[in-house]
DNA sequence: CTGAAAGCGCTAACAG
DNA sequence: CTGTTAGCGCTTTCAG
């Protein structure tokens, strides 16, 4: 590896002046900077990441820590942040084994974390006596970390409430919610719906709300395979899916009188149909769904689904616009908001 | 930071033997050891990576330089991959932004390529001057590298000999072919589809091939606008499913009368069944698919796909198992191969 | 405009 | 067992 000792010697000058010369920084004679860029280009200089950072004391490089990376998206998220970056001459990567520990012993500047119960559990490992700048994507849930680390908000609860509202606008009275947690889970989209149906529903509220969980569906053996989940560190969350999918059996079994389903996200939503097809229902004549995420496999189906978009090529975008912000020391907001929008698709009928 | 020294003044040591206890090398006192990893603990100590690798002279990480993350295919790649990449001590992260001068200011060991076409360019852009240890995922494709990388190969020629067989054994004779390539493409599965059927379609084999591409179809209207493709440096290729789609309608337009169809891969057959379905055929009643992939979209349609692993996860830890065997300078073989099989799903017609 | 020198935080002989 | 010393490759004063 020729280094710029090597090229000061052939130049004979000092490393100083190669430095500087390669760098475009300070005074260098004229002709001394084109010969020693010359020189360095001949003999195949390739300039130490390794050594720079240790002396600048910064990397120019960003970790995205995120698993589930078979969810779109989170691709769609990550899109976002690259190209933001790359303007800003940051590099962003990906980083998918879930191991807390091992992020003090990478070579980054900052961290993005893809929501804010990564985020939780981050603060809660190793937050106490480790800190890098750290910026976190968030659904507007519920969580208490909210003054720690600056965050760029896609709400959840809003999308729900479009969702809610586009739905009603069509005419639709009757709308259950298809989730992979527990009735008494704080999650904000159950809130927003849970708010909305209210009158609707009365007491029988709870039999709307499908939800595809252990808690939720007690010793249904269906739920069972599920349970692999908190098993391995990684693992490709491919159940989303599947839980749409039991989604159908459950409504079918229930017998619910409902025109319209909202589901926790876009997978979901695709396994619900697929099966809910199956049992005999036609989309979106039987049965309205729409989704929240807005990532491309809304295609997939027969009818593209419609869906509320969470914006993740925005949101990355402004988590890596946030994140750069901070590491060169200018004022930022602590948290952004990304618009939502409803994608209409041709799985809502117009009932009226 | 706290760093060594610091620990050294308050241990009243020098930072030799600081080292020596936290790394667990040489002699130590044990009962300064103690001491040191005590003191190292409280004062909240971290070692900071920079500076060991620059010492080193290794970073213990290892990068996958791929973009078209949206396509589940490449993700499980990475999957393999890092699983593999864990046991030893090495981390593998993800580089989408296809810059290639960008990463030789990238701080890591080794580079994983996806495929021998990303290889070539690789070599042709800057892999004259620069050269760091270097392993590439293929698929059997003629390429003209073959002596510079070592390579895992899980072989595209061989999946669409399997899928013709098991299209064969099933009773199928008529099998056509979906490409996003040109008649004249030099690609593997094309060639082994083309020796296979060149005695079945004769003069007609064309006719069968189902080329989607500018050049394959001329000034069809309905292709231009996958002309963006070449546009941007990092883009998400959105597109095979669509070229799937627009596959069924040339299928239709040329009257095939083909009873099956193997496609590039999972993503195009997709595409493909959604539409044929909507012009009004039946999968796998009129018309039998075979994908090339194995991944899990798969399930997306009304009839699971029958498809041809290529087995991604394999190939992405022996893909990191090599890599990890040139770094220490252990023996390796040039050439390794990825076993395939077949994963039957619903979309093929048993004639016999 | 130039070069010597100190330093980034850690490793690794090597003499004691 | 311990401390000194000389790096790793680059940056950045600062005196000349």
């Amino acid at each position: 590896m020729v280094t710029r000792k090597d090229i000061a010697q052939m130049a004979g000058v000092s490393v100083s002046v190669v430095s500087r010369a390669l760098n475009n920084s300070g005074y260098v004679n004229k002709d001394k900077k084109k010969e020693i860029i010359r020189l360095a280009k001949e003999m195949g200089y390739q300039a130490n990441p390794i050594a720079i950072s240790l002396a600048n004391k910064r990397t120019k490089q960003i970790v995205f820590y995120c698993k589930e990376l078979e969810n779109a998206f989170n691709i769609m998220v990550y899109e976002g942040m690259l190209e933001t970056a790359k303007k800003y001459g940051y590099m962003v990567m990906i980083q998918a084994d879930l191991d807390f520990e091992k992020i003090k012993t990478m070579m980054v500047d900052g961290l993005i974390l893809p929501n804010e119960f990564l985020a939780q559990m981050y603060l809660d490992q190793v937050g106490r006596n480790y800190s890098i700048p750290t910026v976190c994507a968030t659904y507007g849930n519920p969580v208490s970390f909210s003054r720690c680390i600056p965050v760029v908000e896609s709400n959840a609860w809003e999308a729900t409430n479009l969702a809610m509202n586009y739905l009603k606008n069509n005419g639709h009275e009757k709308i259950a919610l298809l989730m992979p947690y527990d009735y008494n889970v704080r999650e904000v989209r159950a809130y927003a719906w849970k708010s909305l149906v209210q009158y609707t529903f009365g007491d029988n509220i709870e039999k709307y709300y499908l939800g595809i969980s252990k808690e939720g569906l007690g010793n249904d053996p269906r739920v069972m395979h599920f349970l692999h989940e908190q098993s391995s560190n990684y693992r490709i969350d491919d159940s989303f899916f599947e839980k749409g999918e039991l989604g159908a059996h459950i409504f079918c079994e229930r017998k619910l009188d409902a025109t319209a389903l909202i589901t926790f996200n876009d997978e979901m939503a695709l396994g619900f149909i697929k099966s809910i097809k199956k049992l005999g229902y036609s989309v979106p004549n039987d049965i309205s769904v729409v989704g929240i995420d807005g990532i491309f496999s809304r295609r997939y189906t027969d009818q593209i689904l419609t869906s509320v978009s969470l914006n993740p090529k925005e949101q990355g975008a402004k988590c890596a616009e946030k994140m750069i912000k901070i590491l060169n020391g200018e004022k930022y907001k602590y948290v952004s908001h990304v618009p939502l929008k409803i994608i209409e698709g041709e799985t809502v009928k117009k009932m009226n």
